[in-house]
DNA sequence: GCACGACCTGCGGGATCCCGCAATCGAAGC
DNA sequence: GCTTCGATTGCGGGATCCCGCAGGTCGTGC
């Protein structure tokens, strides 16, 4: 068996490879990449049974790279290991898995343990493993009430990016009052009416609040926000 | 010699331990704090003759730390490692340092050599170190015309938490006519008007624009702004 | 004293945003 | 087939935001 790790900070990428010796002990060999790019292309040139990917990683991120993987490997295994379990995150890696790919995702505030069960359980026994903690998050994203939709996700993107009403009608294919009307819904769920209300009218801004807590519940974080403006920017160069 | 060492990261604090104690034989004592409360309590209580800061850290960050380090002990020498140089951390480092205190800034990326060097130079010789990049982005935020004002960036935090014109001006006792003419010239430095526009009027809502640009450039972070979010609780809490 | 620049401020208007009300459409369930 | 529910859209208005223009203030340097 052949595990590809791939981490940027060398002391998580040699306990990481640490404890794959220790809980794999059938392991051939131990891949290192340092970015999201090098473990791409080892992915590609090896025959790799399953991969331990950090998901920040400057250039190209972990969800980025075990795209790129799924797309020529979709059966490959994956064990996503992050500081964070953003929502942003939680939704990024499980928009992008495929049906019949096995992954896990782990903290890396998990003990050496846990977190060797989770290997052998995600590279031995095809199960999904996802710490108890992402999966509280996973549940909330779910609940249609707590959560947010699809749509209500999308206009947050859009104006943390800063776009304008008309701007995001145009590139989601509505009219700027259905924008509006999805504006609205999401400023509920966010509990922006419910906000601090001075004698002078309103404290806040409800657009730039909305991606003020947004940010600060991790529904959005800083790799979400610099992918999305990578999208935008592709929609932009196309309409021209 | 005593040394404390602030550092969340178990490997990465294992790794400055080490460093310490291979820079600076003549250390008798090297202190290990997990988190900056316990960095201030730690500094607190003992005869501490320097610091080692991580910035990042959950809870108290490292500056926050070092802000009340250095309330009791103004001539504390702290050197601070981090991850990146981002403008947030370089304008909130220079912002608390007190004119007498000796300080340092080195990134997480360079080698164990620059690091040791660094620790030599300001706890033996008391120099201020600081990295190359880092004094480049210090350099730019320093600039008049590339970086931007005291007032200016007030605006843009204070936008990026979401408050409204009036309310900005209510709390920085300005007029609402002065906050837009800041949030012109914020514009302008961001470059929002050379931004690229639809046939059917401006793609951006300058506002929410200036603050996902300020977060691509590091000029605002996560940090910076459940900072701004604290300080804008105490005092909405105060004016009722 | 005087010119200069940086900042603050009032006025006014045009564009955008926020939102209540109501009609329409499509999909799911009985 | 009918109902129900969610999503979309138009209309309209009030609030906010963006900004050009012009006048005022304050500190610096000659």
């Amino acid at each position: 068996m052949n595990i590809l790790i791939a981490e940027d900070d060398p002391f998580h990428r040699a306990f990481l490879a640490g404890t794959v010796r220790e809980a794999l002990p059938g392991c051939e060999a131990v891949l290192e990449a340092e970015g999201g790019e090098q473990a791409v292309k080892l992915a590609r040139d090896n025959r790799i049974d399953g991969v331990v990917m950090d998901i920040q990683m400057p250039e190209v991120s972990g969800i980025a790279a075990a795209s790129k993987i799924w797309e020529t490997r979709p059966d490959m295994r994956i064990l996503f290991w992050s500081n964070y379990s953003d929502e942003a995150y939680v939704r990024g890696v499980s928009r992008i898995v495929p049906k019949e790919a096995v992954y896990g995702y782990v903290l890396k505030t998990a003990s050496a343990q846990r977190l060797g069960l989770a290997m052998m359980g995600i590279f031995l026994e095809d199960q999904c493993i996802i710490d108890r903690e992402v999966r509280g998050v996973q549940q909330r994203a779910m609940d249609l009430h707590e959560g947010l939709s699809n749509t209500e996700f999308e206009v947050l993107t859009d104006i943390a990016l800063g776009l304008t009403d008309k701007a995001i009608a145009a590139r989601r294919g509505i009219s700027t009052r259905s924008v509006q009307s999805r504006l609205k819904q999401l400023y509920e769920k966010l509990g922006i009416d419910q906000q601090p209300h001075d004698d002078e009218g309103p404290v806040f801004n409800s657009r730039a609040r909305a991606v003020a807590l947004a940010l600060s519940r991790g529904l959005l974080n800083l790799e979400s926000m610099s992918l999305g403006e990578a999208k935008l920017r592709r929609w932009l160069e196309k309409g021209q």
